[in-house]
DNA sequence: CTTGCAGCTGCAAAGAGTCGCAATAAAGCG
DNA sequence: CGCTTTATTGCGACTCTTTGCAGCTGCAAG
């Protein structure tokens, strides 16, 4: 078993890019969440230990961690994008429009759409982290 | 069969909104596109007509259009929203994150995943125009 | 046809995220 | 360890979209 900085680490080496301390400290920032965080959060976070960090770079970081499937990121609703480190749990987001409550599906749900698209179409769809907006049981009766 | 000014008049009384003339040019606009336009260039389109409407106000109509169902809006890709009347041609994307190359797809493809979710979770999915990305055929073989 | 008032509009300013650029610093090498 | 190369950072400017607000107007009631 590998940790998510070795699998950062193993991903940057090769590629010719570069294991920075900022991009550790956003890295570790985001393995204290349990939940999902916005970019805003994780400048404040990792502000705290090394105040000159620039919002540019997180983002930038976010991207990067994004690409190598480490971090998934979506927006959940509220405008403002959400990040979280997915690792092992791949996962999607059920969002009820009228309550806003969410529920959380596993990432098997999507596989016979996947299944599908790379059947008709010879699509190879990477779908990571969905937010499927709708209606919940409970407001549909209430 | 009526004409989607018709609905959208229908849908806005009753719920106590009003079909002001901005609203129409919109609508209007909207429907003379065949394909994706975004919200700038239908701030062009509408001031050839009314030169004083804001771009704040296509913003809020398309909002409010979307809600309605009678617009698609998704982000392609580029960092833009795209919208699109969608009416009786309901449809999704899939785009090519290697070469950029889009693929209409039918709306029935997702009927499974919309059926699974409702049975499953009791979730009533609201799936109205999904940009799913990935990798096409050609560029996997390539 | 007038009036009244919520719902809209235009405008200016704020939010969220991106980009270009000069300075900095990882990494590889001797 | 010091040097070189080139990816990355921090910063400011910029783009796209949303929001607050004061004045305007659709429209329904009289
Ligand atoms: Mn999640
Ligand atoms: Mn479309
Ligand atoms: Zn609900
Ligand atoms: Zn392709």
């Amino acid at each position: 078993m590998s940790s998510d900085l070795e699998v950062l680490q193993e991903a940057l080496r090769g590629s010719g890019q570069r294991l920075t301390p900022q991009r550790m400290m956003v890295l570790s920032a985001l393995a204290e969440q349990e939940s999902h965080v916005t970019a805003e959060t994780l400048l404040d976070l990792v502000r705290l230990d090394y105040p000159y960090i620039n919002l540019s770079t997180i983002y930038r970081t976010l991207d990067l961690l994004v690409e190598l499937g480490l971090v998934a990121e979506t927006d959940l609703g509220g405008g403002v994008r959400q990040f979280e480190l997915v690792g092992t749990h791949p996962h999607h987001h059920l969002i009820c429009q009228r309550c806003g409550q969410t529920v959380e599906i596993g990432d098997d749900t999507l596989q016979p759409l996947r299944d599908r698209l790379q059947s008709h179409y010879g699509f190879e769809a990477r779908m990571d982290h969905f937010a499927i907006f709708g209606v919940c049981k409970a407001c549909r009766e209430g």
